[in-house]
DNA sequence: GAAGATAGTTTGTCTCACGTACTAGGTCAA
DNA sequence: TTGACCTAGTACGTGAGACAAACTATCTTC
């Protein structure tokens, strides 16, 4: 197998992990994004989208779906009359730790593949490619 | 950044490159990803289902779509009266073929941060991970 | 040849994403 | 200070993508 297609196909396998933990808590991979996100934030709408990548319009029905579930709570921004921040509510953080951990666990296991030496030598590489 | 960050970060990455590669020529990874199997395949729907990890009635719709825009063709299966065979059209092949480069290119660019035997090594053990 | 399994489509529903249009609240400059 | 603009967010319409359940047509098996 050539370098792309390793590269690929990990980062599907990385994606699939990420789905089922998801699924397991009925979370789609961007509300696991919206979750992670907030965990040491309260940004508005507009700043949510550019984490996320997604346009305004995008966040108003993904946020309130969320909010709807009770993960995540609206409320008036104090310094803007338009503005909204976006919060975590308990029972969100609980579930963003909780995916967190299911998260590290399995993507810890398919990392016990490699012995300690090469996860060391992944780990160093990975963190080139994702620019630190 | 600790290493399971690092392969998460890693594969949203690789898959904003495969959404942007994608979005120049109006197909979304899911639509990639079909063109993909296909090159050296004419699998039924339920195959192709298996390969994508996709329900079968979630097949008609994404087939169609690809139908519709000429990139795939349906054809009765000659030992089966109730199966369809998928196959590209010569558009569809074309558009693989480029699309595989570009995400190729693309994804070397990225795997250019590193040297030649970093390369090397992150190559061998991202083909361990996504087990080979 | 009738009963049951299988391949695919249809239909209805949900999420996600976008563009456009709109509302309400800021900002700035004359 | 008051218009003229700009900005934050929502509403609405549309389309892709995914699923489950129900259906049709064909196989298979006994």
């Amino acid at each position: 197998m050539n370098t792309v297609d390793a590269v690929v196909q990990l980062s599907f396998r990385v994606q699939r992990i990420l789905a089922a933990v998801g699924a397991e808590h009925d979370l789609s991979i961007i509300q696991i994004r919206l979750l992670g996100i907030l965990r040491d934030r309260q940004p508005g709408m507009l700043e949510l989208g550019n984490h996320l990548g997604l346009d305004k319009s995008s966040m108003t029905g993904l946020v309130s779906r969320a909010e709807k579930r009770g993960l995540v709570e609206r409320m008036p921004s104090p310094h803007d009359g338009r503005g909204v921040l976006v919060a975590l509510t308990p029972a969100g953080r609980r579930l963003a730790e909780v995916g967190e951990a299911q998260i590290a666990r399995r993507v810890t296991e398919l990392l016990n593949e490699l012995n300690a030496t090469q996860r060391k030598q992944f780990t160093q590489l990975a963190s080139v490619l994702v620019h630190g």
